[in-house]
DNA sequence: ACGTTTTATTCCATTTTTTGGAACTGATGC
DNA sequence: GCATCAGTTCCAAAAAATGGAATAAAACGT
């Protein structure tokens, strides 16, 4: 007897269809792979032609694309807006910029929230210091993975083929002459960001910007909103920016507490 | 008579009601502040009750989140997540992406991604060249087999009794004096192409416009995916083009390196 | 080249869900 | 208190989802 391929846990749920096609999103949204009707028949334990149905929807309506074979299936351009979309335009959402605001406030830097979008780093939301000599960069804008604290933090809990992916095809573009552009070096910062918890971006990005972050952390599984603050060399120091990471990691749970509590109590969404 | 506030530009679309869900969420997934149930009635012009509804099937399921006065509606916390997950997880789109990018860098013209999809070729994404003069071809567009470098590939590759099928049901329509729609000067065509392991496009789709595309290869049996380099006739002469050739072949097999790391081989994809 | 398997797609009668005009409720304001 | 405005509930007709079974189309093996 062999194996048995058993696991087959099923996650689709929803009082209604539509409920129903968000789950199957959701599941979807998880993969970092490309899936066929097949293997998601034998996941979720829908009846083939239910879920061919739902496919043939979303790939209508371009929320999927199928890839190449036909067979394979993968995010479409307008589920990926749509999902850009909604974090771009959340940031009114006042809790999370409370924070930050307050934040900037007791550290005098500029903040910002990030997270990661394909293969760059996007800034959610950001307040500006008070202080006269800032760099402006707006909420929206994407810079690479390679040189920012943030997106190095992304990388370091990526499980390792997933960064593998990442980092084999972007290229180590050099922007300043602190970035990161072998391969190897990068690795090692990533393992040391991983195991410390904060990132610094050392004017590798932009001469004379400085940056400490570190993740939101997430109730389970991985995080994908990062805390940032810089600052130009002149008025922050590498001691400086480590002096705020008190600072920052309170903030960073604040950030964490405000999404929790905002959760349906205990049973999350049902 | 008042101006009569008219802006009411309903948007919301979709055949069935799923899609109408998601096309709700792109209206809101576009607002930065919190939205409520009457605004969305003038914005969308949907009557009142369906709105209700749809807003608190979203709410119930935890996707959308009422405000404290139970009038304001903003995103919740499954929504964003589920958005997150979304932009965290499109790694292979990252990378493929990043390819594109890196080619387009080096020829200095556009390239694009497509596929083969009934019959016609469809673009699965593309980066545009930096140049001023440019053609804007978006991603999801689709173009007839006949008359594009890729569609020419793809005929290539098929079985003979295969692509007589396909070429039997499409009418070879002319778009530019150099379409070829003579059924045996297009076999022709062909079997060069299938020989050279690479197509042109000649400005037999677009005045103006020349294409050079190769195939990336599959790891086992026929492949669906091609690669192109687009540009101008003034600027991309025939032999520019050719010389763009292995540039465009390393690019593919990138990309083949990267889809046969995220298909799910055989079996499991989890 | 041909039969075998695997996987995708279509069919369709039944069940479930959506729809939206009208009526109702509740809050706010004057 | 009465007017106003927004949110909510009702419900019968119309539309859509469901999924077992049948079919079609590739991929595979010999």
């Amino acid at each position: 007897m062999k194996p048995e391929t058993k696991p087959e846990i099923a996650k689709i749920d929803g009082d209604t269809p539509a409920l129903r096609l968000l789950s199957l999103l959701e599941i979807i949204a998880e993969k970092d792979q490309f899936f066929t009707l097949h293997g998601l028949v034998e996941e979720t334990g829908l009846p083939k032609p239910t879920l061919h149905r739902m496919l043939q929807q979303l790939e209508t309506a371009g929320m999927l694309q199928r890839d190449g074979d036909n067979r394979h299936y993968g995010t479409g351009v307008r589920l990926r807006r749509l999902a850009e979309n909604l974090l771009l335009n959340n940031t009114v959402q006042g809790a999370r910029h409370a924070v930050l605001g307050q934040l900037v406030k007791e550290v005098g830097e500029s903040c910002n929230i990030t997270a990661l979008s394909g293969n760059e780093v996007l800034y959610l939301d950001r307040v500006e210091t008070q202080a006269p000599l800032r760099f402006y960069l707006h909420p929206g804008s994407q810079v690479p993975v390679h040189c920012s604290a943030s997106g190095k933090l992304f990388l370091a809990q990526m499980k390792p083929a997933q960064r593998r992916r990442l980092l084999a095809h972007v290229p180590l573009e050099r922007f300043t002459h602190n970035t990161l552009t072998d391969l190897g070096l990068l690795e090692e910062e990533i393992e040391r960001v991983g195991s410390t918890g904060y990132a610094f971006d050392d004017e590798e990005f932009l001469p004379g910007l400085v940056c400490i972050a570190v993740l939101v952390p997430a109730a389970k599984g991985r995080s994908n909103l990062g805390l940032a603050v810089q600052g130009p060399t002149m008025r922050l120091s590498r001691e400086k920016a480590l002096s705020f990471l008190p600072a920052l990691r309170e903030a960073a749970q604040s950030i964490a507490a405000i999404d929790a509590e905002a959760t349906p109590d205990g049973s999350a969404y049902a």
